[in-house]
DNA sequence: CGCGACGTTGATTTGCCTCAACGATTGTGG
DNA sequence: CCACAATCGTTGAGGCAAATCAACGTCGCG
């Protein structure tokens, strides 16, 4: 819960009751390796807060293959917005790549305490515009990089996630196949 | 200013008092075609509501090409939200595409907004939620789709825009040259 | 131990790009 | 209002980045 607080407090300070508000609405949990904490036609009910461990948000297209939309390690968050928000049935999983930590609120808890602490609502909105810059800045380079640029800058945006997940999981990320992520691999190698 | 009210209205009901707050902020502009409300380097200033015409956010590559990022019409907000929240310089363009009427309200108005109106905070974190929702979205069909299946989404999911718009911006904006996007043109009208 | 996830390699194929050229349309300055 | 330039859409030949398919070795785990 510690974790949790501290990462807020990079945002925005609230006050004890504003803090215990909060907690109140909180739950842990912990979630083994594998597990999936969001399937494909639920409604994603829960906002989660990673403390320890990581997961994946991923989609499943017509042929059968998964791909990442995003990772989540310590201090991070993690939901299916689109779902969450709009209380419509997910196309999407998430799933946890490692055993885990988290804190989760539910959506109608989380809408009750934006009207009671509207700084909350602010912080939240942060959060998602962080996310959107992202996401958009990921949109571009894979517009205008090859996929061995993208690689490279990968390792080096998110050297915490680069070294503990596999390879099949940053190829799905990044849009090519494990194979040719391998090649690329093998040729950067090489020229070191 | 008739168009901006109704707009935020489908999301939230504002009293007569908290929309005189906001108004009194929001400064009408009339855009030429081609003109730029937003260059490289700059920051990002406003946050711009589209009361006609159609602009495009968009960056440039090392190589010298423009990738569309986003494009907005009538109802909808433009800005770089990555510059116009942390103030820092913009690696982005926005265009427009047709003679344009546009409302901007500047960042530290918005922010002074936000505190005297908590439900205008949480209106923004819709819009934004709406266009994270859509950014993903499109990550995935990138990931998952080929250029032709692409094209025809985007016929369908945004007619308002594909009727009006130069396939040459199209092609940008699904990262795919104007070259091939005639070649996918051709294809399609074979088979009908 | 045996199975499933993972990483790698090679041969072949394909989706899309590059470059070059050409009409048609638009728009703009003289 | 015309002439010329710029933008736009299209076509074709050739090339490259990445996918596909198949095979194989390794490792961790039940």
């Amino acid at each position: 819960m510690q974790a949790l607080l501290q990462n807020f407090q990079k945002y925005f300070s609230f006050s004890a009751e504003e803090w215990t508000l909060i907690a109140d609405k909180v739950k842990k949990q912990s979630i083994k390796r594998r597990q999936k904490i969001l399937q494909e036609g639920e409604v994603c009910k829960y906002y989660s807060f990673v403390v320890s461990g990581c997961f994946r948000l991923y989609g499943i297209d017509d042929k059968g293959d998964e791909h990442n939309i995003q990772f989540a390690a310590e201090n991070d968050w993690i939901a299916d917005i689109g779902s969450f928000y709009a209380k419509k049935a997910s196309k999407l999983y998430i799933e946890a790549i490692e055993p885990s930590i988290i804190l989760q609120i539910e959506q109608q808890d989380l809408y009750a305490l934006y009207s009671k602490i509207p700084k909350l609502s602010i912080a939240f909105k942060v959060i998602i515009e962080n996310k959107y810059v992202e996401l958009q800045n990921r949109v571009l380079q894979n517009f205008s990089s090859t996929a061995q640029q993208r690689y490279v800058s990968f390792l080096e945006q998110y050297p915490h996630l680069s070294n503990r997940l596999p390879n099949t999981q940053i190829a799905s990320y990044m849009g090519i196949t494990p194979e040719f992520l391998s090649k690329i691999r093998k040729d950067l190698s090489k020229k070191s």
